[in-house]
DNA sequence: ACACCGTGTTTCAAATTTGAACAACAGAGT
DNA sequence: ACTCTGTTGTTCAAATTTGAAACACGGTGT
């Protein structure tokens, strides 16, 4: 058994920092959007992605992929959304095993509701913290690291 | 009401790397730690803290912080811990209602075999994919990120 | 000594998350 | 048509997480 390759200094100190803020940010956001929407992170996102959606609705499975989230765990969120009136499912016509999520009227509202809110929240935590510069290194680096682990 | 100050294009790349690097970051992490060796995250960051800690030890308040996790989730942690042998509780001289969590040497040998595939997973999931430039910058940015978030 | 406010930890119920098992179907190859 | 293999979405039980409330105590000011 070979020893392993430790994490230098620097290595240690950029994964420390990455895991620190990673789980404040989300802390903060999860906290944000309670308070100010009564929506999880996780809700939101579901909007988000369906009202930017062709049509305003996503399968089930290419919705959890796009949410980093278990297939189980969105069948539950969805029928949470569902029940707050915010999205509803229907059928797939191509496909009788499909099911489609699809944003209501309501739920673009409370997009544009919450949106706001969660932007000024999004700068504060994360985005005006950072330089133009240093943005655009995290946004290439991390963008890299994203691409690779969805294979 | 001024409309927000919207996220243009490449502060909207960030975020969504962000976003979606740091979940599936986490997520890859959990997996290989639960397969490995049997823990969660969680209580891998409990057993490294402890580890490094002076003496083995530490308040269980200052360790709910330092994970960035509720205090009553750190509770259940450390009781999971507990009934593993990995860790038990010690009263606090100085405070009676304090309370100390303190890593066994089981605890330590357990680090001990877990360590060196999840500075792999950690390695393959984030650290290597990054140039030492990009790594800087990182550490740099995410650092004053969580520095800011810790007031 | 005493009242008061703040701190440290746990308990509790409720919400969420997960993977495994399941049921129903799609699609390719024969 | 038919068998196989892989997908799709849900259900289920178990594990985890959370904030609020409860509890017990510390420390300060009077």
């Amino acid at each position: 058994m070979t020893e392993p390759r430790w994490l230098d200094e620097h290595e240690k100190a950029a994964w420390i920092a990455f895991l620190s803020a990673t789980n404040l940010v989300n802390r903060r956001l999860e906290q944000q959007l309670k308070d100010d929407a009564g929506l999880s992170h996780t809700q939101y996102e579901v909007l988000v992605q369906l009202n930017a959606a062709d049509g305003g609705a996503l399968r089930m499975t290419e919705l959890a992929d796009r949410l980093v989230t278990s297939k189980s765990g969105l069948t539950y969120q969805i029928t949470q959304l569902e029940r707050a009136g915010l999205v509803f499912r229907r059928s797939c016509p191509s496909d009788v095993r499909g099911v489609f999520a699809e944003i209501t009227d309501q739920g673009r509202e409370m997009l544009r509701l919450a949106a706001p809110g969660h932007v000024e929240a999004v700068r504060h935590a994360l985005i005006d913290v950072l330089s133009p510069d240093q943005l655009a290194h995290i946004a290439e680096g991390l963008g890299e690291v994203a691409r690779r682990l969805r294979s």
